[in-house]
DNA sequence: CGATCGATTGAGCCCTCTCAAGAGAGGTGG
DNA sequence: CCACCTCTCTTGAGAGGGCTCAATCGATCG
């Protein structure tokens, strides 16, 4: 296992605040491994024996329910932490993690954070305010989900994914990871069948142009228009 | 303004693995302050100057979007933190806190966040469970959206006030402060009307007592089958 | 005792889900 | 390299859960 290239992670928000023989020494109790396409991370459920960060990828969080349906919780992108159970005391991953391309993370064992914390409280700061953005992007799904159409989520959705992980083309940003209407359904609470209705129109009209597992955003401004369109606007709810 | 009782407030989680010593010296930057029933604590979008800690009462913490639709995020009850923005980063609140009781609160100014998190880092630890914990909520929210119907919803968002406030009577568990179909309806996606619907129904059939503002719980593991139920199992959604 | 606010309930509609087929794309093994 | 197979996507038809619109009732409070 080679040593970590400290270089490539000292810019992140994680380590903010720490010098460069602060971030070596967090560095050093960490691992970095290799998943493939596909391959599970962690599995929701299991003891949070890890937390993680991503470098090269894309992860998927998603939560299985009882009756076995499942939902996307978040797409991880390289520079985020994910599997942060340790770090909010659950002794259970809450979901299950998921490499959706060819992915590289650092791996951290959970019994190295209350050691790190101890030494090194910014990373305690650090993670409270990734943590609370977190929540706040949760509650913003809550509110789209209580008074958004089906459209507007999946506008929504896309153009997040696009500010996110979103490769520019000359005509257009690409979704940089494999997604399929599944997926997207899954992010916005509906069926794979109404999105699929809905990417087919917006095709048609020019917006995007999509295909498996690929989504392009052709006109990212007409979409953020429909994100914001109120269909009836009902004060009352 | 009074000195704070310490033993009041030295078991809560907030505080845990501070001595008396470290508490007395938290407490001192706050002060206590009293709010009437129906007065807003603080508002979504104002700089948030403070954060809290709810001694009495109970507290409604509501978004509101650009378009005007409201929803509830969270009852917070006695012995919780709330408006904890200073301590996730965000220099407004992203909500709106409204006293439902007359309710009684500590507040420090934001500029002691820093300050304290400094001198005693288990705060920063503290809180970052309590927010974490809000994130599981907040997508096992988002989840039941997703999975479940209006009446399911229903359901589990009272039996978790219950579990969270409720007062025990000999025929059944009340929910502790006021609210209304419009609160539970802001709380799980719905309109009034149809949460008005559901509790006529369950009235019917005896499972609940309710009246303007007041709902009591008098078949709590009957509701809970109910929101166990699944009608229609999609497991492919 | 009037006014205001919350709750109830009916009627009709529509957005989205469900059910059902089928087509296209990509991967794989012989 | 081709045939096959699987996975994703598409599209139609029909149904229904919950929303919208509308009106009324009841209770609480000043």
């Amino acid at each position: 296992m080679a040593t970590v290239d400290n270089s490539m992670v000292a810019h992140l928000p994680l380590f903010a605040g720490l010098t460069a023989a602060d971030l070596a020494e967090v560095l050093r109790e960490a691992r970095s491994s290799r998943f493939a396409k596909s391959s599970a991370v962690f599995e929701q459920g299991t003891d949070a024996t890890s937390f993680f960060l991503l470098l090269h990828g894309h992860v998927r969080a998603s939560k299985t329910t009882p009756s076995g349906e499942q939902i996307v919780v978040r797409y991880v992108a390289p520079g985020e932490i994910f599997g942060v159970a340790p770090a909010i005391g659950l002794p259970h991953y809450p979901a299950t993690a998921t490499a959706v391309d060819e992915s590289v993370v650092l791996v951290w064992p959970a019994t190295a954070w209350p050691r790190l914390v101890a030494r090194f409280p910014q990373l305690a700061t650090n993670t409270l305010q990734t943590v609370g953005s977190r929540l706040q992007e949760s509650h913003t799904r809550v509110v789209e989900m209580s008074t958004q159409q089906v459209e507007q989520r999946v506008a929504h959705a896309l153009l997040r994914l696009a500010k996110q992980s979103g490769r520019k083309l000359d005509h257009g940003v690409e979704i940089d990871f494999p997604i399929s209407r599944q997926d997207i359904a899954q992010m916005t609470g509906t069926t794979l069948h109404t999105v699929s209705r809905i990417l087919s129109g917006w095709e048609q009209q020019g917006l995007v142009e999509s295909g498996r597992q690929r989504i392009v955003l052709r006109e990212p401004h007409k979409i953020f228009v429909l994100a914001e369109q109120t269909p009836g606007d009902n004060s009352t709810r």
